[in-house]
This record gives structure tokens, sequence and C-alpha cells, in this order.
DNA sequence: CACCAAAACAAGCGCTTGCTTGTTTTCAGG
DNA sequence: CCTGAAAACAAGCAAGCGCTTGTTTTGGTG
């Protein structure tokens, strides 16, 4: 029977490594150092390096689907689905900073077939962010000047939030997907006028 | 006697394949392939791969830098300077699209030195922004519910640019900054009620 | 206790990496 | 036409890479 969570202990290792050296510039024996396996017989655990890329890639990208799906489908106002959405995608970043790293940052990394299946969810992420924005302007609730610009500026509020958020600041993911929906409920709501 | 523009054909191409498989990634027989000069003979004009990649980040620094300076430096509303500073920012990134991908997403590869070096721009970069908001602050222009967040916004607005922007698509810089900076302006401007 | 698969181990293979070396070619200035 | 430095060249070094191999140790199970 294996020992407790070793594999786990190796996902962790390299989600550390990668998302502060890189997927590159992290090796087998960077790895085997820091989780205090050889090298060798971290191939009892795992097929290759890349294989530990794409678990971690497809974890983040399982986290922000699973997290988001739910939302989108559910019931209340586009606006509530907003936030709710925020709140949610803000969790998964605070609960797996590196995992949000790798995810973001390293995906381009993977062999091609694992780049695609990575790329399919990374777009159907961003429809589900569309559905919502959509939903909100047929509904009447959202009057954006320029939905095109809006969505834009909402999913760049959400994928660049990995490169300042830090879950030890002072902020939880509460507040900050809030005062991030305030902000860009402003551009959403009916106004005419600047 | 040089050949007329060796160095620079090889910063172009490095500064292509840097920023499409990445720094790590990229080899010096990947750019002596594709500029056809023998790997060895590239060191007869460059001192090391790092160096490319510091030359061209410090390209990409300086180009941001040096075009937003003026802007904020200058006369006019805070408003004008929020505009004419987008369409700065957007114009660099549309004329050096692959440096400043690597910019974004390879500096972290420097030496720790040189990425120092990068780290005081890119931290002076972000402090003229803030400087453009805080004077609309002041002026009484600006009055955003959450100016720490109507600033993240905007610098998460720039950030991400690179990632979706293409000089080949429909929208020329112009345009992209004047649509963005009216979503962004929305936000800043004072409105007491969403 | 005996068993045996899972895990850890030491060693190293084949290959690629960034870069160097010693030599030859190129080509503008005298 | 010479000359000499700059550039290109062929060859390859030392180090590091991902990963494999053959063997020993470990620890739960009958």
């Amino acid at each position: 029977m294996p020992r407790r969570g070793r594999k786990e202990l190796i996902l962790e290792v390299a989600c550390r490594l990668f998302s502060t050296k890189g997927y590159h510039a992290t090796t087998i024996r960077d790895i085997s150092e820091a989780s205090g396996i050889l090298s060798g017989s971290l191939y009892a655990h795992i097929k290759s390096k890349e294989d530990l890329l794409f678990e971690i890639t497809n974890f983040g990208a399982e986290a922000f689907l699973s997290s988001l799906r739910p939302i989108v489908n559910g019931t209340g106002t586009a606006e509530e689905k907003l936030r709710q959405g925020l709140i949610a995608h803000i969790r998964v970043v605070a609960d797996n900073l590196e995992a949000a790293t790798v995810f973001f940052h390293e995906w381009k990394a993977l062999s091609e077939e694992r780049r695609a299946i990575i790329q399919k969810k990374r777009d159907e992420y961003e429809s589900l962010w569309e559905q919502i924005l959509e939903e909100g302007i047929n509904r009447g609730e959202f009057n954006p000047p320029d939905p095109k610009f809006a969505r834009l500026l909402t999913l760049s509020a959400a994928n660049w939030l990995y490169q300042w958020y830090r879950p030890e600041g002072p902020m939880g993911p509460e507040e900050v997907a809030d005062r991030l929906a305030t902000n860009l409920l402003v551009g959403l709501s009916n106004k005419k006028e600047v």
C-alpha cells in the first residue's frame, strides 16, 4: 500500500516550483530535492514531468469551471451571478494560488494535444462569463455603452487577479470580489453619459 | 565592418521565439536555425542567451516608460492624460507585440540583478499610472467609489492587453484606447449610485 | 514468520544544453 | 592587389537534462 499522500506531496512540490520558477526552469532534480524523494524514485509515482504539469493545469481548470457552472446555471439576477461568480473565482485563486498561477502562466508548455484540452476548458470558462454578461444585457439589468469592452474588462480583471492577490493579505476573497464587482457594475449599468 | 543589422536580426528572431515558445524553451540552436546563423557564430554578436532576454525586456520597459512619462508630466486634464496614456500604452503593445509579450511574460527568467533592474522599471511604470489617477482624484475630475480598485482595474486592463490585442485585427490602437478609456472612465467618474 | 508487491535506491544512459575553440572566409581601407 | 580585423565556420566540451535500469529495502497481508 502506498505511503500516505506520496503522489500528493510530489504534486504539491511541483506546483510550488512551477509557479515560482516556471515549468521549463524546474528540473526533475529540483522536485526530487524539494520533496526528499530521489529523482529515480519519483517515477514510481509519475509517468513524466509533463504529466505533472497537465495534472496541475487540469486541476486548476476544473476548479474554475466547477465553481462557476452552478452559478451560471442557477437562478438569480445577472448582478447576483456576477457577484457570486467573482467570489467563486477569487476563492479558487485564493485557495489554490500556486495551481492557479501555473494554470494561467504555464499551460503553453504542454504538448499540443494536452494544450488543446486545457484551451477548450479555458474557452468554456470564458463563455460562462460571457453568458452572465449576455443574460444581464438581455434582461435589461446591464446596459453597458460597449458590451465587448465591458466583457474584456471583466475578464482582464479576473485573469490578472493571480498576479496581485495574496491570500495572506488584508482582504478576504469576499471583500475583493465585492469591491471588484462594484467597480465593474458601474461600467455595466445603464448610463447615458460619462 | 559589420554586415548591416546582424545584431538586430538576432534580436528580432530571439524576440519572436521567446514570445511564442518562452525563454527557457527556446534554445540557442533554435535562434541559430531561425536566423540562418550557425550557433557558434551567434557569439560574435552576443555575449550570452540571457543578454538577449535582458535587451528585449529592457527595450520593452523603456518603450512603455518613455511613452508615458511625457504624458504624465505634461499639461492637460487627468482624463486627457488617461486617454493619451492608454493610447500610448496600446501603441507600444501594437508596435512591439512580441517584445511586449516577452516583457510581461518572461522577465522572471532573468538573473536576480537584472530582474531587479526590470522590476524597478515596472514599478516606475505603475507609479506613473497611479499619478494620473491621483491627479484626477485631487482635481476632483475622478471620484471613484473605490480608488484602490479603480487603479487595479486600470492596470489589469493595461497589463492584460498583450494577451488579446492583435495589430492585424480590426481595431487600431486609437480605437481600442478610446473604448477602453470610456469604459474605465465610467467607473472613475463621479457617481453617487450604481 | 514468510511472502511479495510497492517503493526507494545507486548508478548511469543517451541526449541536449549554452558556450568555446581553432581555423577559414569575407570584404572594406590603404 | 594586399592586409587585417570582423565574421562565419566545423567541431566539440563540460554540464545538465529527463528518464531507465537492476537491485535492495520496506511494510502490510495471509
